[in-house]
DNA sequence: CTGAAAGCGCTTACAG
DNA sequence: CTGAAAGCGCTTACAG
């Protein structure tokens, strides 16, 4: 039968197509009785309203695109929770992509977005993102938010953590038990968030007097596996080291597995913390100490500053920094 | 300078729209000094292709939709990850939701697709969804790939697991180590999978002699928590049995963390066995035993029936089953 | 090999 | 309160 278009609609009960536009977006003036008969003809027909076709016409859009370094990690998966939750809402459609840390994809996805008429972009960037290319597609009127990590200085609006106090925070803790040779594993190279978070770490251990050790600092993928290696790695070559900090909390399941594998106890002979406060986090054993960041909240943020800066929004660049919270159990041992 | 159209690039070089449209889509005899001059005022012009409008004029498109019941089961985040990288793979783009288990936000999400021109979707249906809806909106050319949960005898094209099987493996490994006393925990009630499940294990034990006990059965939704409660309540009430199955991991783990709580142990005193084979099942303490799914392997491969239906293959409905396999660890002890 | 023109399904001034 | 008509950015027979 073909689907149903205004014109149909339009035939069906003797108005114009401008008539039938009106009713369905509620615009104009139109009679209750041409109202009721355009309404049923919607009906008997099973018409389904374009909004591909209107978004063309109107050259504004309800669709919406999220990139995401790595879909698999629950971090992510809890930002996209937050985030489809605020779009649905908002009848707002999600373009979702996971760019697997890798520009030329993360690149694709922006063009495709654009090409599809989307109306803006929540970016994860994966690593080594070009903030020119990004610069000149919101030139083009193509609104970008930032999220998780940030790129280019304040240049984009950006959503996410204060990582140099949740490494501050994390680093006390450890000092505060008595831990002076801490590790940290994790983050690539390069990476602001890792810069911020190293930031937070080297100050707090200078701040106790602890002068910062290279060798104690090594970065690795967001993997298990990775953090595993990583551990091994670092404990054989620094048996003096206490306490370990992963990058995030997927990292920190890779360091209690190392740890274990090589025989040692976690939370007894090295305390392990981690960063995102991943829901499984509660569940290893032990669980996981770890510093706690809404990946919910930041998600549904990203998105509401998304649909102001889609409908117009001119405000100067704001950047919403969620203060990270350390969630205390017991990979450093029952203190 | 607002965007440049086709219409912008034929004036800059000369030329007709149709001839850039040509040039761009490949197709008809363009010579090479023509095509040449158009892709040379492409790159002057920062033209970009505006695939929706192709796509009205097409009256296809190359959107795809995907439906999960709850995006932070990192279960669904490995069929996102498949399915996402298939599409990718085949330069089309992906529409996600998440509906909480809610079907009028599933069909809300449907409905939407449609008046967004999307070709098709992969649906993991809610709880509850009605099979006649989702016959009409086939009936109306929008081709639907269910992925693992089914609805409707064989209705739609379908991809997923062998849940009985799964469950026999399960429920035989517990026999062999000398179990008697089985719990099922999880699962929905009227979920078709569930059905499925539960006649493995119960198949499974008469075929041992042991006679299935309706009060060693019950549901509870997919989380950790409820897991845990369900596990503490039917231990409690029935203090013989010494293993129990999580309908998913995700329950597993509860289950797990339940026994902890009362102070037994995993694999010793209490045997459990989860189901997904989700990638922090390694990390448990005691590791989790399951049965192994590759929902990476069932995105991809509901993708790539999706896309043959979106080009108008109407070969038969197909069912694709992938075995499910049981991977021991040592929440069941050493054996 | 290339162009003129109609049309995909909608919206929006402009008349009346 | 309602209609005629142009146009969003593309594609596709049909001529030539």
């Amino acid at each position: 039968m073909g689907k149903a278009t205004i014109a149909d609609v339009a035939k069906y009960c003797q108005v114009s197509t401008a008539t039938v536009s009106m009713v369905l977006t509620n615009k104009g003036r139109i009679s209750d009785v041409t109202r009721a008969k355009v309404l049923k003809a919607v009906d008997d027909l099973g018409y389904i309203y374009n909004q591909a076709a209107a978004n063309l016409r109107h050259k504004r859009s309800n669709l919406v695109g999220l990139l995401i370094p790595d879909i698999t990690n629950p971090f992510y998966a809890e930002l996209i929770a937050g985030l489809s939750h605020w779009l649905e809402e908002n009848d707002s459609l999600l373009f979702l992509a996971n760019a697997e840390e890798n520009v030329a994809r993360q690149d694709k996805f922006i063009e495709s977005l654009i090409s599809q008429n989307a109306g803006g972009l929540v970016l994860c960037p994966a690593k080594d993102t070009d903030v020119n290319f990004l610069n000149t597609v919101r030139g083009r009127g193509f609104p970008i938010v930032l999220a998780v990590r940030p790129v280019g200085e304040d240049q984009f609006d950006y959503v996410g953590t204060n990582n140099f106090m949740g490494l501050q925070a994390a680093t006390e803790h450890l000092i505060k038990l008595g831990h002076r040779n801490i590790a940290f594993i994790g983050g690539l190279e390069g990476s602001q968030t890792r810069s911020h978070r190293l930031g937070g770490y080297m100050s707090k251990l200078l701040e106790h007097g602890i002068s910062p050790q290279e060798k104690y600092i090594v970065s690795c993928g967001a993997s298990r596996p990775e953090g595993a290696a990583a551990t091994k790695k670092m404990l054989e070559q620094n048996p003096e080291i206490t306490a370990v900090i992963g990058y995030q909390d997927i990292v920190a399941f890779g360091v209690m597995r190392a740890i274990k594998d090589m025989g040692l106890t976690v939370g007894k002979d090295i305390a392990v913390v981690g960063f995102d406060d991943v829901p499984e986090a509660i569940d290893t054993s032990p669980a996981l100490t770890t510093i706690s960041v809404s990946a919910q909240q930041i998600g549904r943020a990203a998105g509401e500053i998304l649909l102001t800066r889609m409908k117009g929004s001119d405000k100067p660049i704001k950047s919403l920094i969620f203060p990270p919270k350390l969630v205390v159990r017991k990979s450093c041992g029952s203190c």
